[in-house]
Parts: structure tokens; C-alpha cells; sequence
DNA sequence: GGTCTCTGTTCCAGATTATGCAACAATATT
DNA sequence: AATATTGTTGCATAATCTGGAACAGAGACC
């Protein structure tokens, strides 16, 4: 295996006529492109250039291998060049994993934008609540809500998420309306079956409350626990994309209004280290302003 | 400026899937290999690898520079060509891929003895059931029993190899043995799943009997088969250089000698037309006078 | 002819880099 | 739970690289 260093001396000494004159070129001493040049002679077997006191001449081996190098060398750059300049463009495809409920109902505009702003990127998404691995599924990042699930993963915090407790109005007129949190042990919830936690918290004064829901009904996709709370089975606790729209009309009634509950951030997951490619920041800087402009409209809820 | 070392690395590692297979494939230990990828990617500034502890995606960044560097590899490698005059000369490096259980049985000595005699060669073996793409991976050639899978490629035929049906002597002792091929369905068959073909086929004077094995074992490696059959499970159909030894020393019984299987061609393949390296000639000599006192020796079993 | 300048080669000692082993964490498999 | 495999990194040793200096050969100039 020739060295490269071996081939661009040996080009430039060509190029330039002499050892020292490829030396001065190259910001090298004269002794290491002597030596760079004849072992590449020594590697190949083959004498590339004739020696005098007062010079050099290629052989005929000597100017076809140069001939055919300085293509390789520019290949070489042009690689270098194309892997570089991709990383620095907004272009290509950027592959991403989102939660299902999430990336239909809040992402999917958020993106189109984005696509819209940047027209030589191309956009692959991918809809799901199941757990990726980003790397083998060949996935450039996730979004991902609440509590982040490996640490090897680079993430970014694009803004939050919050969750209310909501019921039917026909569900309150028939079981009455909790006061506090401890009085959902009374009810029907309808609980969320693939969440980490088991338990319902809630802000009081300083302390977070932890309620343990109770109900007959479980599930795990926010938009079936939104259609049986709007079908009176029950007190279910929703995320805000959810629930806007019927919170708006009436159709469910946020309740406990005195006790929030926690905000899930959404972040922007990749994998690796180093600088993300310029596509991803691009991404990220979209959906950070996007969200920041909706998480405040959540808040007036 | 890149090292070639580093490149060569990095697309060995794209190619192979791994840092742990590339580094078998370079001789050279993993951790250099994950360190020259790793300095690839610093002097680039680019990601080229997502890396798990389980394995490695490229980026697409990596797989663009990956492509480009294999073809600048193979041009350097042409370039060395021109001026060695290689085309007449026994030296160089010499890529072959071969598959697994022959490779190591009966390919190793060959080639050891090819190699002994030409000093100036380098041999680079990879061992695998894979089909290869000769020209993306940059083989100059591959070894194949049997089928010739795509005729674009240059093929010269070797020898044949021999299948045999065999059992150990226990498994005979407790079932019988079998008087004719039809007999076989009444025992249990140890089947190898990665062939092309469920039936087993026995020379019956002019004609071709059909037989469709039957057993609860399959395997898709001849040496799983040879193990299975030497514990007692069941009847095997095995190539003679898996079962040479194991008959000669009385282990496995090779059964229905009347009824010859069919012989199996060995050919070495190339990619493109024109002439052949001398190099990939002389070991097609090398391989056809090796294979030839080798089947004589089978078929006096 | 003598001197100077330029060329490429090789020696030498110090600086730098490459190497493989081992340990480690993460993951998959049995 | 134990084992095997993956890729990364620390460490010590070995190998290689580097530039300056010395050298020989050749040509230009006075």
C-alpha cells in the first residue's frame, strides 16, 4: 500500500522539477522527499525518476504513474470535498423517527414548514410509538417526548408538552367533579398502560402529589383515551395537542386546574457525537422556534 | 491530506460491516482499525460511521465517500499495475473470495502452496457463503461450487467435488441400512437448508432418481451436518473433503455406493472480459492441477 | 583553475506516532 | 445470570518521522 504522502511528493517533485523545489512547495525538507520518493520506487519495484546531481527526469513508468496520481490526488479532494460540503448543506434526505399521536397531530405541520423553507432536502418520516434504534434502522434523529431513554443519544431540548386531567361533561354531571387530587382514587380513570409511571402527579404548594389511578379501562394511544373520555367512560389525563379542540368546544372539561401536573420537554434525539450536520441544527433551530410559540398558547389553557 | 491507510480502513469497515470483521480482513488488530476510521472522520470533520457496541451504519455522508474511495483504491491499484507491469508479472496483491467449510478444508493448503511459490504475491482471502459482487468489493476473483450464479463473469472450471451420503456406524446399527435410495424416506435425513435444491439426486443407470429427504434436522453449514450425523441423528449428504477423514478412520459409513451423486463443479470466477492477470492465470493452474490429483483421490473412496 | 552555489543522498539524535494488549461499557444470546 | 461480541480508550513499548548537517557531484562565474 503506497502512501499518499509518497504519491503527492513524488507528483510534486515532477510538477515542479526537483526535489528542492517540491521540498520549498510542499513546506518540507529536501531530505524527507528524497527519502519519500524512493521508497515509493522501493514499494513499486520500479524506478520513477532519473537521478543527476543537477536534477531529476521521470522515466517513462515515472510520467505515466504521475499522470494517473494527480487524477487519484484530485479524486481524493473531490471526495474530501463532497462529504464536507454535504455536512455544511441543507440538502439530502434527513430520515426521522416521531411518536405517532405527537408527529400526526403537532409535528407534521411544524415539518411541512421545514420542508417548505428548505426544498433540496428531501424528508423521511417515520410514525410510531415503538422504541427505534436510530443507528441500525439508519434513522438521523427522533423526537421524543418526556423522559429520555439512552444516553448515548445526543439530544436537544425543543420545548414542552403539557398534560391535563379532562373529563365529559356527562361524566361529571353523573360521578360529580373532583375538588382535589386525592378524590380521582373515587373515579373512573382511564389509564394510560405504556407510560414509565404508574402514577398521576400533581404540583402542590411545593410538593408534588403522586395519585395511583384507578379505573377498568386502559390503553396505550393518547387518541383512544381522548375517544373514551369523550364517550363518558371516564377522567383520563391527556397531553394538550389532545385535548385543545374539545376543551375549546365543550366537549370535555379540563379539571384541577389548581394542580398542574408536570410538562414533558420534546427533544430532538441523533446519534454519535461531533457536530451534527447542518440539515439536523437547521431542524432543530425550526422546531425550537415552533414549539416555543406553541408551548406559550398551551400555557393560556 | 488523508491517509490511505485510513481510507482503505474505513471502506474495508463499510464493506465487511464491522471494525471487528475489517480488522480480520486487514490482519491488524480493532483497535487501530477504530482509531484510523476515528482520525478519518476528525480530519474530514464529518461523520462517516453511527456506531452502536453492536455494529455500524454509515452516514450518508460515509457511504458517498466510501464509494468514491473504492474507486480511487482500485485506480491506484491500476496505477501500480501500469508501471509494474504487473500484467505479466506474478506479484501484487491478489483478493480472492471463497466459500466457508471449503475454504478452510480445502482451499488453505492450496493456496498456501500458490503462495510459497510466489513470493512476491499477496493474498487476501475472504471467507464466505455470501455471494459477493466481485466488482463493488474490489475481488479480483471468488471460488464457487456448483451453480454458476451470474454469467457476466468470467469462469474457468477447476475440478469437481463429491457428495456423498453417509452415517455413523451406531445410527446404522440401531435403523439398518439403506439397500437403495428409496429407502431414505424410511430413515432420518439430516438436510441442509441453504441449498437450491430439496431433493437429493442419485445416478440410477441412465436416469436421475429424485429423492425428498426427510428428517427433523436442518442446517445450512456442512460441517453442522457432519457433526449431527457423526453423534448418530440421521443420514447426511456431505461433499467428500467434509467426510474423507471421518470415512477413513471408520467414524461415518458412506452408503449406496451404486448410485452416484452428482459431481459438483469448482470454478474460478472473474469480472470482465480480456485477458486475466498472470497472476489470476497462474493460480487457476495452481488450483486445476491441485483439484486434479485431489479428485482422483476422491473417487477412490 | 578555483570558488561558489545548487542538487540529491544519507547519517544521526530527538520527537512523534503506531501498535497491540487489556480493560471497559453496552448489547445480544443462551 | 453467564457468556460472547462489539467498539473505544489507556498504557507502555516499538517503530517511524523529522530536520539539520555532512557529503559528493555538477555547473556557473570570475
Amino acid at each position: 500500500m503506497q502512501s499518499l504522502e509518497d504519491v503527492l511528493a513524488f507528483v510534486r517533485v515532477v510538477e515542479t522539477g526537483g526535489f528542492s523545489r517540491a521540498a520549498a512547495r510542499l513546506g518540507l525538507s529536501k531530505s524527507i522527499i528524497s527519502r519519500r520518493v524512493a521508497r515509493l520506487e522501493a514499494d513499486l519495484g520500479v524506478r520513477l525518476l532519473n537521478r543527476t546531481t543537477r536534477g531529476i527526469a521521470p522515466t517513462e513508468a515515472g510520467l505515466e504513474f504521475k499522470t494517473r496520481c494527480a487524477e487519484i490526488l484530485r479524486q481524493l479532494e473531490l471526495a474530501r470535498e463532497a462529504v464536507t460540503c454535504r455536512e455544511k448543506d441543507i440538502a439530502g434526505t434527513l430520515r426521522l423517527s416521531v411518536p405517532l399521536s405527537f408527529g400526526i397531530a403537532r409535528l407534521a405541520p411544524a415539518i411541512a414548514a421545514f420542508s417548505e423553507k428548505n426544498p433540496r432536502l428531501s424528508i423521511d418520516l417515520s410514525v410510531s410509538d415503538r422504541f427505534v434504534d436510530l443507528v441500525a434502522e439508519g434513522f438521523d434523529a427522533a423526537i421524543r417526548i418526556g423522559v429520555l431513554p439512552d444516553t448515548s443519544l445526543m439530544s436537544r431540548r425543543l420545548g414542552a408538552m403539557q398534560a391535563f386531567v379532562v373529563a365529559s361533561p356527562a361524566y361529571l354531571a353523573r360521578h360529580g367533579t373532583p375538588e382535589k387530587p386525592q378524590a380521582l382514587t373515587q373515579h373512573e380513570c382511564l389509564i394510560y398502560s405504556a407510560g414509565s409511571r404508574d402514577t398521576w402527579q400533581f404540583r402542590s404548594g411545593r410538593k408534588w402529589l403522586s395519585i395511583r389511578p384507578q379505573g377498568r379501562f386502559r390503553a396505550d394511544n393518547g387518541e383512544v383515551l381522548r375517544a373514551a373520555a369523550l364517550v363518558d367512560l371516564g377522567i383520563a389525563v391527556l397531553p394538550d395537542f389532545l385535548v385543545e379542540d374539545a376543551i375549546a368546544n365543550g366537549a370535555l372539561v379540563r379539571l384541577l386546574g389548581a394542580w398542574p401536573m408536570p410538562e414533558a420537554s420534546i427533544h430532538l434525539l441523533r446519534p454519535g457525537g461531533g457536530a451534527a450536520p447542518a440539515r439536523l441544527t437547521a431542524l432543530g433551530d425550526h422546531l425550537v422556534e415552533w414549539f416555543g410559540s406553541s408551548g406559550e398558547t398551551a400555557a393560556k389553557l
